[in-house]
DNA sequence: AAGATTGTTGCTTA
DNA sequence: TTAAGCAACAATCT
């Protein structure tokens, strides 16, 4: 469930601690969570630096001193955590060392996850076709109007399509439909002008949101010194089918499929 | 103990 | 071209 705002979290937490230091090992424990060869990728990297970190959407990019990238997906269970003292766990699948006997762990559990080194020219391609990061400047109310346009998808269908929006899975996708009073079920041409300006705005809000409460741990996720995020306090209907809205006060949370995805929402709040 | 869960990709169908 | 639905990937919890 690493989604936009925990990959950011997690983003923030290792950038200060590895950038510019020196890897001089590399432990690939799973071969099949590294989608170069595995004695490349080691090879890629030692001796190499990270000099800088990205992300867009759920995907996390660490840029190498030799221009190449250091790009990690984490999947559903994927984690970073870094750390002095040995991490090594059960679903530790690469290691990462660097010369001040720090490590960087990359664990998995459901194996979703993957790291890869790509140059540039495959990174630019990856990016382009993701859709725009909704956090940042360039995503505005206009863009936002766009990238409906004549479109008559289901609403959720659209916000967790990373080929539109990169970032939203589903627990904000939930959550940003309740923030703006709208059933995730309806389909984006019934949405009124207003709607469509209350939908943009909660985008924002909740993701911003999100990332300042350092993202949503409802299952394995923690930041990159394995701390949970706190943003699981400020949850009104992602697995609250059995509470009261917080809302309405009223026992109104459904669930639901839509688009293929478990969904809860407000049957007295959203319309 | 089968079903739910989560993200992504790719295939099929309309 | 657009969109929906489904399977596959794997492990764990209920």
């Amino acid at each position: 469930m690493p989604e936009l705002p925990e990959v950011e979290t997690i983003r923030r937490g290792i950038e200060k601690k590895i950038i510019n230091k020196k890897i001089i090992g590399i432990e690939v424990v799973r071969k099949e969570s590294v989608k170069n060869n595995s004695i490349q990728f080691a090879k890629e990297l030692i001796n190499n630096f990270i000099i800088d970190t990205q992300r867009k959407g759920k995907l996390l990019i660490m840029e190498l001193k030799n221009k190449k990238n250091l790009i990690a997906r984490l999947g559903m269970t994927g984690q970073l955590i870094y750390s002095a003292e040995n991490q090594k766990r059960k679903h530790t699948r690469i290691i990462i060392y660097f010369k001040d006997r720090t490590k960087l762990y990359f664990n998995d559990i459901r194996l979703f996850g993957y790291m890869k080194i790509i140059a540039e020219k495959e990174l630019n391609d990856i990016k382009a076709k993701m859709g725009i990061d909704p956090v940042e400047k360039n995503f505005t109310a206009n863009k936002f109007k766009q990238i409906i346009g004549k479109r008559k998808r289901i609403l959720k269908s659209l916000l967790l399509d990373q080929k539109l929006i990169a970032g939203i899975g589903n627990i904000y996708a939930d959550e940003i439909c309740f923030e703006a009073k709208l059933i995730p079920a309806r389909k984006v041409n019934t949405l009124s002008g207003k709607e469509i300006k209350k939908l943009y705005n909660s985008i924002i809000k909740i993701l911003r949101l999100a990332i300042n409460n350092r993202g949503t741990s409802f299952s394995n996720y923690v930041d990159s010194n394995g701390k949970k995020g706190n943003f699981s306090n400020f949850l009104k209907v992602y697995q609250k089918e059995k509470e009261y809205c917080r809302n309405c006060k009223n026992r109104s949370i459904k669930k639901i499929t839509v688009a293929g995805r478990s969904t809860r929402y407000c049957a007295s709040c959203q319309k």
